[in-house]
RNA sequence: UGGGAUGUAGCCAAGGGGUAAGGCACCAGACUUUGACUCUGGCAUUCCAAGGUUCGAAUCCUUGCAUCCCAG
C-alpha cells in the first residue's frame, strides 16, 4: 500500500518548515512547494526578511526541503494572487475599503488554486503551517476548524472561509504545537529557520508602506480632500481616502489638544470624518460574503462569540440572518472600529462556525 | 496714527525671580501573517529681539519688532 501524498506550501519560515517534518515523521509522502506570487521583477530585491510569502523565502525553503530529504518545487501563482489578492486589496482601498490580504490569498491562491493544483497531480492533501486545527466531527458528519492550542498564535480567523472539501483535503499538522515546541523542534532538526522572526506586515507591500504602493499600481487618482467631523465642519486636508482606516489615530497630522480617530471615510465627498475614541465604538455590523463551516447555513438567530479583526477579543453577540444572504451582528457590548472590508469572524468556543466581510 | 491685548516646540498651553509642566502632532521601538488600536521611549541648553537690574531672569525694567482687536 503506497503512502498518502501530500503537498506542503513551504514559505521559508520555521511554522511550515517544521509541519513538513511533521508530515513526515507521520509517514506521508511529502512534497515541498513553495507559491511563487511575485512578478518577476521584484524577485530579486525582495528581502528575507518579508512575510509569509515573500519570494527570497524560496532559499530558505529549498534549504529545509533538501535537509529533510523531500522533492522540491516552486510553482507559479503569480496571475491567482494577482488578481485576487493584490487587485482586490487595491479596489477595495480604493473603494474606501479595509481589505485583509491574508484572508483573500488564504481563499483564493493556498486553499483554492494550490489545492486544485495538487489535486490535479494526484496527490491527496495539501498542508500549510497554520496554527489551526482540521477535525472530522462524526456527529456534526461534518469538518471543522478549531482554534490552535496556542491561543495566541491561532489563526483560525484568517480561515473561515474554507469549504467541507477543502477541509477534507487540507492538513495543519501544527494546530496542536504551541510555538515554542515548534521552534524546539526546527532546533533539533537543526533548521537553519528555527529562529527565523514570525512573519508580519503585508507581504507583498515593501517598507509597509501600503499606500505609496497602491498609487504605484493604480490608474485611478488618489486625491486629497478634506478632514470633517461628525457635524460636518471642516478640520483640515488629508492625503487621501487609501491612506485612513476606521479607528485610525496616528498619520492623520492634525493637533486638537485631544487624540482624535478616523470615525468614518465619506467616499461620495472625498471626506475623513474625524471623531473622539468613543465616537469610534457601535453595537452591530452587517456581514456579507458569508461562509459557515460548523452549520450548512444560518436559518435562525444564534448566540456566538465574534471576532471584528484578527487581533481583537471574542466578543457575545447574536448573529441574524437577513433576507438578502446577508447576516446581522448585534453584539452585547459595543465595539470599538468595525471597519467595512474586515472579516467577522464567529466562534463557538473553539470552533469557527463561520464568519463575513463586514459591508456596514 | 491713537487705545487695548498678546508673543514659550509643528499646534495648543502651564509657569509671575531659582534653573522650561502637560496635551496634540511627529519620530523610534515593542506588539501583529491585513489595515488599525495599544504600549514603551524620544522630542525647547531655551521662552519674539537687543540691552539692563540681580548671585540667579521665560519671569522685573527699557527699547525695538511682530500679530490681533477697537477706533480712524
Amino acid at each position: 500500500m503506497s503512502k498518502e501524498k501530500v503537498m506542503i506550501g513551504m514559505s521559508g519560515g520555521v511554522d511550515s518548515s517544521v509541519a513538513a517534518a511533521v508530515l513526515l515523521e507521520k509517514g506521508y509522502e511529502v512534497i515541498g512547494v513553495t507559491m511563487k506570487i511575485w512578478p518577476e521583477i521584484n524577485a530579486d530585491t525582495k528581502q528575507a526578511e518579508g512575510g509569509c510569502c515573500s519570494l527570497s523565502a524560496v532559499d530558505d525553503a529549498r534549504r529545509v526541503a533538501y535537509k529533510l530529504g523531500i522533492p522540491y518545487y516552486v510553482m507559479n501563482f503569480q496571475d491567482v494572487f494577482e488578481n485576487k489578492v493584490i487587485d482586490y486589496f487595491k479596489d477595495e482601498y480604493l473603494k474606501g475599503k479595509t481589505p485583509n490580504p491574508c484572508i483573500a490569498c488564504n481563499r483564493y491562491v493556498k486553499f483554492e488554486a494550490m489545492l486544485q493544483k495538487a489535486l490535479s497531480m494526484g496527490i491527496d492533501y495539501v498542508a500549510t503551517g497554520h496554527y489551526a486545527i482540521i477535525e472530522y466531527d462524526k456527529n456534526l458528519k461534518r469538518y471543522l476548524l478549531k482554534k490552535s492550542v496556542t491561543q495566541k498564535k491561532d489563526q483560525t480567523y484568517a480561515l473561515y472561509n474554507l469549504n467541507q472539501h477543502q477541509l477534507s483535503k487540507i492538513l495543519m499538522p501544527i494546530g496542536d504545537y504551541t510555538k515554542d515546541h515548534v521552534r524546539e523542534i526546527a532546533k533539533d532538526l537543526d533548521l537553519d529557520v528555527a529562529s527565523k522572526p514570525d512573519s508580519q506586515e503585508i507581504c507583498f507591500v515593501e517598507d509597509n508602506n501600503y499606500a505609496k504602493f497602491i498609487k504605484e499600481n493604480t490608474d485611478k487618482k488618489v486625491k486629497s480632500g478634506y478632514f470633517v467631523d461628525t457635524e460636518g465642519n471642516l478640520l483640515g486636508k488629508h492625503k487621501g481616502i487609501i491612506h485612513y482606516t476606521i479607528g485610525q489615530r496616528k498619520g492623520l497630522g492634525i493637533a486638537f489638544g485631544k487624540p482624535m480617530y478616523v470615525v468614518g471615510l465619506d467616499i461620495e465627498n472625498n471626506n475623513v470624518i474625524l471623531g473622539k475614541n468613543d465616537e469610534t465604538f457601535s453595537k452591530s455590523l452587517i456581514a456579507g460574503d458569508l461562509n459557515f463551516i460548523m452549520i450548512d447555513k444560518l436559518e435562525e438567530p444564534m448566540e456566538v462569540k465574534a471576532k471584528i479583526r484578527y487581533s481583537a477579543k471574542e466578543a457575545d453577540a447574536t448573529i441574524y440572518p437577513l433576507e438578502d444572504g446577508k447576516a446581522e451582528v448585534v453584539f452585547k457590548l459595543p465595539q470599538r472600529a468595525i471597519t467595512p472590508g474586515q472579516s467577522v469572524v464567529f466562534y463557538s468556543d473553539d470552533i469557527v462556525i463561520g464568519g463575513g466581510v463586514i459591508t456596514l
